[in-house]
RNA sequence: CGGAGUGUGGCUCAGUCUGGUAGAGCACCGCGUUCGGGACGCGGGGGUCGCAGGUUCAAAUCCUGCCACUCCGACCA
């Protein structure tokens, strides 16, 4: 009997999509919600993938040159305050204390009257302020630049609606903040992180992203640039993926983050941040999930072989059992992706067709079944997450048990590679190029009203005039009107003459995309 | 914060209109038969029906107030 998810995100009906990832989170026991609004519990499967993306990151940062730190979870208000418009980005989602201490009043437990701080602290929703406070302390000479630092850290805001991972009134991310001597110095760090990014997201979680910078309306509150991957969801709406920003010395001057420079006179930092977060595993799942739950990339499986021994209370169990143990510790011998291998005998006493499924819906890239003929036979049955089915059946394959080791980090290169080459061929299908006026645009995306009618709809990449100001507003304006964003201007611009904006009739000056968008 | 909807065992829901003292499927536990393609039979545990008042002989059901959650908007990694 199958019953797969029981809810398909293809279906053609676009408002299954959310439900269908809510399944695949539940099911594939990564997360659930808790009793804290907007919050999630993030489970051992879900923390398992965010770990490996912790790792493999923090080696990519470290490598270029960053070190880890760690900054307050609270921050003053004052703090806040110093930079204008980062303030008003955030005011409206900010968690704060403003008391130390509780009280049994008339027999309830309740907030001190008498225990209010002097000045309430903010929970923080990103560490610009209080890592700029130690800047303008750290930094003194230009002999003291760059400063490249980076932090691992939770992080609140308070989001009107939440969804687990994609957006949860607190998250887990990371943040790399820098300060520069000059603006070259700063913008190439921007880029720097940026492609880091890209190539991330590409190559361990094998999500194709397009990297460009944001119009100007969609800035980080308070930068000069700001820059971001999109990726394709698999209902044709763009996530942003990772975020960089060039600050110039906007933050610099209002927290005095200044030098000598080495003819002695006063200059302002130029700095930068850029963060990925938890998000990323939504991006996962919404990128390479299917009908039967999720589909992990080799390098983000907290388990990337699992052994299904086939135990029927047998004498034969033993030696079933034996090989298992044989072979997943010859596995964990193994090397991919610059790790050891990761490969699990899964003893736990339940009926060996639940076992299987539980690791599909989980995703772990293979799995193999050991049964008494696979032990006597010296082989193993081998069924590979990203081929799962050979129409309704599950597709397996009986492999000698030296084969399958000696190929086995092939294997997870080849499903890593085969993921984002699925992913790859969706982005560049659904990417139409060509639409050149406005009307074109609305017909192609469909009325924004009655959503969940729509099929699937990919991005469009236009050319403009980039407006800015009240021009761009009103650009912004219309765009909602059919639900769509601009994402970004991707770094890798066609040339030659653009032809004209699709919003003024101005000559073009670049390309941009536009989608509908988490 | 505006609009709509929903709150009943762990999950999905029926029962509410027409008041009579709580059900189904899945999940869980036990036993048995099974086990290489998402098992079956028998037995069992688990719910002050979101909360607080009210009406009534009697409330999941009717009335009032409150709370929470979901979806759609505005906001966002």
């Amino acid at each position: 009997m199958q019953r797969a998810l029981s809810i398909s995100r293809v279906t053609g009906n676009r408002s299954t999509f959310p439900d269908w990832y809510q399944a695949v989170v539940r099911e594939a026991d990564m997360a659930e919600p808790s009793p804290v609004r907007g919050a999630m519990v993030i489970k051992p499967w879900g923390y398992g993938i965010w770990e490996l993306i912790q790792q493999d990151l923090d080696r990519r940062i470290k490598a270029t040159g960053h070190e880890n730190c760690y900054f307050p979870l609270f921050i003053p208000l004052s703090f806040l305050a110093k930079e204008a418009e980062h303030v008003e980005g955030f005011a409206r989602e900010m968690a704060v204390v403003t008391h130390h201490r509780l009280k049994t009043i008339d027999g309830k437990l309740q907030v001190d009257p008498d225990a209010e701080l002097e000045e309430p602290l903010i929970v923080r929703p990103t560490s610009e302020t209080i890592i700029g406070d130690a800047f303008s302390r750290w930094i003194r000479s230009y002999r003291d630049l760059p400063v490249l630092i980076n932090q691992w850290a939770n992080v609140v805001r308070w989001e009107m609606r939440t969804r687990l991972f994609l957006r949860t009134s607190e998250f887990l991310w990371q943040e790399g903040h820098t300060a520069h001597a000059n603006a070259e110095e700063a913008r190439a760090e921007t880029l720097l992180a940026l492609e880091l990014y890209r190539d991330f997201s590409e190559r361990v979680l094998a999500m194709p992203v397009i990297a460009g910078e944001k119009p100007e309306n969609e800035r980080f509150p308070g930068a000069a640039n700001t820059y971001s991957i999109e990726a394709m969801m698999q209902d044709g709406k763009a996530l942003q993926a990772g975020t960089s920003h060039y600050l110039g010395t906007g933050f610099a001057e209002a927290q005095n983050i200044r030098f000598q420079t080495d003819k002695g006179d006063w200059a302002h930092c130029h700095t930068t941040s850029w963060g990925v977060s938890t998000r990323l595993i939504g991006g996962v799942v919404m990128t390479h999930g299917d009908d039967d739950g999720l589909r992990l990339p080799p390098a983000i499986a907290p388990r990337q072989i699992v052994i299904v021994p086939m135990l029927r209370d047998k004498p034969e169990d033993a030696e079933v059992l034996a090989y298992g143990e044989a072979l997943a510790k010859e596995l964990n011998g193994l090397m991919a992706f610059g790790v050891p291998v990761r490969a699990l005998l899964d003893k736990k006493p339940l009926r060996s067709a639940e076992k299987r499924w539980n690791w599909v819906r989980k995703g772990a890239p293979i799995i193999l079944e050991l049964g008494p003929r696979d032990a006597a036979a010296g082989q193993v049955t081998v069924i590979r997450r990203d081929d799962l089915r050979d129409g309704d059946k599950v597709r397996s394959q009986a492999v000698a048990r030296e084969t399958f080791v000696g190929g086995a980090v092939a294997m997870l290169e080849e499903i890593q590679a085969s993921l984002f080459a699925e992913a790859k061929a969706r982005l560049d299908g659904a990417l139409i190029d060509g639409i050149k006026t406005f009307d074109d645009l609305a017909a192609y995306f469909g009325p924004a009203a009655e959503d969940e009618a729509d099929a699937f709809r990919g991005w469009a990449k236009v050319v403009w005039a980039r407006p800015t100001g009240a021009e761009l507003e009103a650009v912004d304006a219309r765009l909602k009107t059919l639900k769509l964003t601009i994402r970004n201007a991707p770094s890798d611009q066609p040339g030659g003459d653009l032809g004209t904006c699709l919003f003024t009739g101005r000559p073009a000056v670049e390309a941009i995309l536009i989608a509908r968008a988490y």
